[in-house]
DNA sequence: ATAGGGATTAGCT
DNA sequence: GCTAATCCCTATC
């Protein structure tokens, strides 16, 4: 099992290629590190607040966020408890009950939608405010490791505004040519 | 007490 | 490409 304790920019290239399960098995190939108090671009760099304390917590843990009033994004907890810091899950490829998926996601038109997008992917898997905080041990969601190491490329984050989005900070990693891998779009500055 | 903004998406041009 | 949708958190008064 990936040792998560450390720092995320560490891990996120390492989760390429594994699968997160709920009833629906997505398997990833897009994440972008956060690094909490030291990252402009991430929620914990104003410090400990309600809405970003999981991030805060044990690391193995989910740190669910509500954003642009409708939609739910993902994040592995990384660092030791403390030690504010994530990975979001922003795309990855259906691997298992696509019917499951296809239903929680009706706009999609075809398979390669059902997760290429942060808020998708989260969507696809069922994941909604509940499950913030909760651990990858739980049993209501589950981390399987990749069995071989994949190819990985880093570049600027998705979105991001402010100083954390500039190339300063080039912690998104996505497996190069995977078809769903989302689209680029650069933050406001 | 209230205003402003956000790690996005879908649908239309 | 552009923009509306829509709500929780945060900052500031």
């Amino acid at each position: 099992m990936l040792d998560l304790t450390r720092d995320p920019c560490e891990v996120a290239p390492e989760l390429l290629g594994a699968v997160i399960r709920t009833d629906v098995a997505i398997r990833i190939v897009e994440v972008e590190a956060y690094r909490g108090e030291v990252d402009p671009g991430s929620h914990a760099f104003r410090g400990l607040t309600k809405r970003n304390a999981a991030m805060f917590g044990p690391p193995g843990h989910l740190y669910v966020y509500y954003i642009y009033g409708m939609h739910w994004s993902a994040n592995i907890v990384c660092w030791p408890e403390g030690q504010a810091g994530g990975v979001l899950l922003r795309a990855g490829e259906v691997i298992d009950n696509h019917e499951l998926a296809r239903e929680r996601r009706p706009a999609a038109k075809t398979d390669r939608d059902l997760a290429r997008g942060p808020a998708r992917l989260a969507q696809a898997l069922g994941i909604d405010g509940s499950f913030n905080g909760i651990s990858l041990a739980s049993g209501r969601i589950e981390l399987l490791a990749s069995g071989e190491p994949v190819e990985s490329t880093s570049g600027p984050r998705v979105g991001v505004s402010g100083a954390g989005g500039t190339a300063s900070y080039p912690w998104r990693f996505w497996i190069p040519g995977d078809r769903h891998v989302s689209p680029y779009r650069p933050g406001r500055s």
